[in-house]
DNA sequence: CTTATAATTAGTAGCAGGTACTAAAATAAA
DNA sequence: TTTATTTTAGTACCTGCTACTAATTATAAG
């Protein structure tokens, strides 16, 4: 067995894990045709740790991201609100969010950002029939700051017009229109 | 100590685990003032299973959900396409993609499938740069099955014009134009 | 006050999935 | 062939339990 031997095993060992990281290590030297010593050996190599340790990893980042995700980080920090008049939020991105090879934020981002703070300014229960002259200016990259402005311009009746405004660094990126309506 | 002491002692107990699933036996027994085997005979009787399996559902529930949230779920599935005109997707909407109060589809998940099904239809390195006339005529309700269809309308240079209606059983729900731009 | 019953605590063996270590065997390189 | 590298074997120990038996303590009932 050559050197080349080894490392294309932990290259195979790197990605079973990383499409299962809940693998044990006797499965994985049935998988390897090598002992589990070898297998130890060369998480040891890789600094892979072993599977209770990557089971607590994933649980600890999901659980945390979850809870952030569906909290607020979808969405943006509120940083000011006069209700019924304006808002302010600031979100702060990062690769997750972004398109892998070109680093560009996903519009659904953006757009949730702009609707929260739509909703936000709108404390009531509401529904969004409508969005108009949604515009995308610049691509946004992973790691900019978002700070999202919004507008209410009119109330009329159960209709409520919104506009907001994203900038990075004062640099507008995103505009748009939302017609949010009371039920 | 009578019986709602232990039945008090057993509320603590859930609590503590449902805010905090990483905690163990011993730090229970810390926090509640009795012996660890009375911990043990208090999550037997509550059917709540030890830390690690704990840690192992809390762990597979989010890898499961993270995967397909980030891969597809929040896209849609693919169903038909011919490329640069047109294409379709289908997307099953549950209550994790909905307000809670009201059980309507947050307009982001309803964004991003038809962003995505209009970055599909033109197979490029695309930006979006504008969108316009987004309209939702009805709100989405959770468990409701999204179609959305998708046609490129023209090709202008490196503009491309692409609409995308989202239906209910046929019904409009959501109707947009995308300017996607190649870069 | 004593007894029956419920609740709690103690203690042991065993398990999974390892770590950490030593040592021997197999294979490759010189 | 000898040396160096790689792989395998084996043991003691670890955590956070389960499963079980037994003893102790608290509480309620007669």
């Amino acid at each position: 067995m050559s050197t080349s031997a080894k490392e294309k095993r932990q290259q195979q060992l790197i990605e079973i894990i990383e499409t299962d990281p809940f693998v044990t290590d006797e499965v994985l030297s049935e998988k390897l045709k090598v002992s589990i010593q070898t297998i130890r050996l060369d998480r040891m190599a890789l600094a892979i740790p072993e599977l209770r340790i990557r089971i607590k990893d994933v649980a600890r980042n999901n659980y945390d991201k979850v809870r952030t995700l569906k909290k607020s980080e979808i969405v943006g920090e509120l940083i000011d609100l006069d209700l019924n008049q304006q808002g302010i939020s600031l979100l702060q991105t990062d690769e997750t969010m972004a398109f892998e090879r070109t680093k560009i934020i996903k519009g659904h981002y953006i757009f949730a950002m702009a609707e929260s703070l739509a909703l936000a300014v709108i404390d009531a229960r509401v529904a969004i029939t409508g969005v108009a002259n949604l515009k995308y200016a610049v691509p946004v990259k992973a790691g900019e700051q978002l700070k999202a402005k919004a507008k209410v311009t009119m109330i009329r009746g159960k209709e409520y017009f919104v506009h907001v405004f994203i900038t990075v660094k004062d640099q507008p990126v995103f505009r748009s229109k939302f017609i949010l309506k009371t039920l």
